[in-house]
DNA sequence: ACCTGAACACCGTTCAAGT
DNA sequence: ACCTGAACACCGTTCAAGT
């Protein structure tokens, strides 16, 4: 039998640390408990290592993110669906990217391996969307489509963020018709 | 005035600091100190930080690697000379890579920026004496050998080392006029 | 002028004691 | 069954005291 209590521990770790790693991605395993509410024993029951710990969190981004897309296709067309799931997974990226040198190599390619499957898929979901009803040609590709996107989060975003626009003119590209 | 002692501590942290590295690129600072022979505030004194240390030491073998083609061109043929540093210089990227997560990504970025103009400019005096001399074609360039380069120390040296192989290869096509 | 090494404020991780 | 938080063995770094 698993305690209340134990449930939502796991959870509100999950969600202090998000806050701390966006902060600061060195903030020690101590104060991300503190900030928890929570003792250090209990911290590492759930998350036995750093590593395990900062894996966990972006598995949880990666999970909100891909669990987004049937809540998005259902009251939006499925062009403007891609670009509303885009525009958040490229702030997903971006806070990734800050976390920068805290994340040992090994950990970084751990997560880029675990996490570009559900991506995928979650694309190929909001093209299979567009396809069906004719707005995104047949032959678009998620995996291009992606790779695309790594160049986003790469455009600076001042004074204004680019990435929008950008995200437009590959959208274009996508279409079925090209625009009049 | 330096100080004797002053001079020598120097270059026994570095050779400490190399060797410690190598073994275990996590060694910590006072083990470094230790293994040298020295004092923590001396080696402090001397590398302000963990990261200048690291860095320190890959210039020195970068260094010692630049360092000894007029060496090696004094006394062989111009393509015997480029595979004897050849494979010198996979030998210290395969240290290198020995690290591995010791070294935060901007760590190695720095490592790598400042490493890439010497390592270029040894390569191209190697291959000039080559071209003056009629044995490496005249179209050679350097930028892109050290690229071939980097796929040798990525050939695993396990059950023989292929590097010296394959290095033979890429030496065959830098040649003026195809073996007979 | 330079060196040593104890000491400081931390770190990740463990585990006895509680409820 | 689960939690807390003091405690442990370390870490990188500093600095008073020595020579």
């Amino acid at each position: 039998m698993v305690r209340s209590d134990a449930r939502e521990n796991r959870s509100r770790i999950l969600a202090a640390a998000r806050e701390a790693f966006t902060e600061d991605g060195a903030t020690s395993m101590n104060q991300v408990a503190q900030r928890a509410g929570v003792g250090a024993g209990t911290l590492y029951r759930n998350f036995p290592t750093r590593e395990a710990l900062v894996l966990a969190v972006y598995q949880d981004e990666v999970e909100r993110i891909t669990g987004a897309v049937s809540g998005l296709l259902a009251d939006r067309s499925p062009l403007e669906a891609l670009r509303l799931w885009t525009l958040d997974l490229v702030e997903a990226m971006r806070r990734k990217h800050g976390l920068g040198d805290a994340l040992s190599p090994t950990a970084h390619q751990a997560i880029t391996e675990q996490t570009y499957g559900p991506v995928v898929a979650a694309i190929t979901d909001l093209f299979d969307a567009g396809k069906k009803g004719g707005s995104i040609r047949p032959d678009a590709d998620a995996g291009d489509f992606l790779q695309l996107t790594g160049a986003l989060w790469r455009a600076a975003s001042t004074p204004v963020d680019r990435a929008p626009h950008m995200l437009d003119l590959i959208l274009d590209g996508l279409r079925a018709t090209p625009r009049s």
